[in-house]
DNA sequence: CAAGCCACCTGTATCGTTACAGATTTTGGC
DNA sequence: GCCAAAATCTGTAACGATACAGGTGGCTTG
């Protein structure tokens, strides 16, 4: 029974059109080396020519492959924008492979590690990528121990060698106090990432080491952190500047977290560059085109996709870990 | 042979477990009225046990059903970070769901019907969600053609009756120069969306009918649109205002957009709510705080892609195009 | 008590693909 | 020419689920 002409073709019909067995154009089409080389250029011909795309359920099931990339997000986190770029990256890799991308997300108030579980216990991708990494991140742990391919928008540090991207925060804070100083300010203040994540070390110790390679000292902002909402953010800086001993210098971990200080600078009758400088890392330019007098150093959310997604699909191939560890860097804007 | 207990479980490890056959679980697990209530107890006791999830691969390749919605997302124009919220949205429907989400992405250079083709003609998801809609948008022809479930965000102008989430742009237009006559501005400016676009009709619709009801003037502004760099946008509204017939009113119809226009009025030495007063559709709130003199009207991307979630999985589910329909209202920040 | 009916359960075939173990034909060596 | 070795090709089974067409046993009905 020859394959229905209006159904999307299968192995089979392109079976039947040329005369092969099923396994034959399977395996032609696999590029085998037991099929001749005539067979393989008329099978590839004929799939081309009735547009044959395998069907991703019979591979799935058969082989277990699911060519798909789960892209873990946290629902609160992400409406900032952050993440949006990153998928763009992230696409962009994906566009030129046969993989998916899936969006698997999570309540910031459940377990993290719960999208990873199902993720691992259905067999719902091949390789995944997270965010907000943690130093112990038991996501990774896990990760790991199942052997299953991943990588991870940042790093953590317990020994174990996986595939990451990062910004170079470290680098970013200690740039960003040089940039304050060389302004003529000293006394800083840093509103930095959630303690829980690991690059809220780097940054504190680009900061720290910042501040003693030119001469600055820290003003003490630790009620509030990039996790709380911009309304707070701004309540603490009001005060801070409201205080005795104000920062005349600030960084800011993210363009949203400048946002929210700047208000709060202005809040307390205080002008930027004038009474106070401020770094700020930055995705997008909102921020420059409103106040220029900040200065902002680059992070590439669309470059880190790009470089997770390569990373994963390598380590999909086996490829090992070490070799798929990037570091990106602030770029000053303009 | 009994399954191996490492493996994951199918239907095959309960049928074993329970004694039953495998066609007797899966009913069972379906709630078929053919099984004993007694069985099906039973029956979804061990399921729950042993943690089985029915395999995605087997019943997408036996049903047809993939348990994928797919959102169609153009790479260009969504770094601007509109679409994370509406990622946000759908994710929260589809959590509750078997429904996963997938990022089919294309670019605005190439064909915007390919990533449409692409998912009817692999089968790669049961239903579909767009943006950009058009009046004689050829995506929707396509799919409703094809009989295939989707949800727009925008409305289309073909007498084709199909689900849909927009937001009422001929409101926040009209609204817009409401508010703007309330301030004593006359001469009133647009920035429009690109004139491909449905909501493009509406918003100048909404506009010019508020200008007749109110009694002002449009500021012609037609050579840029949203789609342009806010480099070109800011440089048109600098012209604008050294004009001779410069505006004394502006309304944005995006809150990228309206960054540009006020970098643009100041770059012209002038100064919001003295010189110029702004209305801007926004969607988060970072323009709210840095020039709190823009009035906001928010339009809420997150509600969109709760909306178009639950409208798709209606559709799949059979429930008529026509109830599907909703729709969304500014609403005045603070 | 046979027939019919219900309530419950189950075997078989199938979706599209690929691993595996042959089968068939060609080629080449001597 | 004959046999072995390549070179090509192919049928079967299996992945996990479900549609469909039967089974089986008990109970009512006339």
């Amino acid at each position: 029974m020859p394959p229905s002409p209006n159904e999307r073709p299968t192995l089979k019909t392109i079976a039947f059109m040329t005369g092969l067995g099923i396994t034959t154009v399977s395996r032609a089409l696999k590029d085998a080396p037991d099929i001749g080389a005539e067979t393989k250029e008329r099978v590839r011909l004929v799939a081309a020519q009735v547009g044959y795309y395998p069907n991703r359920a019979g591979v799935r099931l058969r082989t277990g492959k699911t060519n798909v990339i789960s892209l873990i997000l946290s629902l609160e986190e992400e409406f900032i924008g952050l993440t949006s770029p990153m998928v763009v990256g992230i696409s962009e890799i994906l566009a030129t492979t046969q993989y998916h991308l899936v969006i698997t997300p999570y309540s910031t108030r459940s377990d993290p590690l719960d999208p990873v579980r199902y993720v691992l216990d259905t067999g719902a991708a091949d390789g995944v990528i997270i965010s907000r990494t943690e130093p112990k991140d038991p996501r990774v742990a896990l990760m790991m121990e199942r052997n299953f391919p991943f990588g991870t928008h940042g790093r953590t540090e317990m020994g174990l060698v996986h595939p990451y991207h990062d910004f170079d925060n470290e680098r970013f804070a200690y740039d960003a106090v040089r940039m304050l100083v060389e302004r003529g300010r000293r006394r800083i203040m840093l509103l930095h990432p959630p303690p829980s994540l690991t690059y809220h070390m780097h940054m504190r110790s680009g900061f720290e080491r910042g501040l003693r390679d030119f001469g600055a000292t820290a003003v003490p902002f630790n009620k509030v952190d990039l996790d709380d909402s911009l309304a707070d953010i701004r309540a603490a800086c009001e005060a801070a500047m409201q205080a005795p001993d104000a920062p005349d210098g600030m960084i800011s971990g993210s363009g949203g977290g400048a946002v929210a200080l700047v208000a709060g600078i202005e809040a307390a009758g205080l002008k930027l560059a004038r009474d106070v400088d401020m770094v700020s890392k930055q995705s997008n330019d909102l921020l420059q085109w409103l106040r220029p007098e900040v200065i902002t150093l680059r992070e590439d959310f669309r470059l880190a996709g790009r470089e997770l997604a390569k990373a994963v699909i390598a380590r999909i191939e086996g490829q090992s870990a070490i070799e798929l560890q990037t570091l990106s860097f602030p770029v000053l804007q303009n």
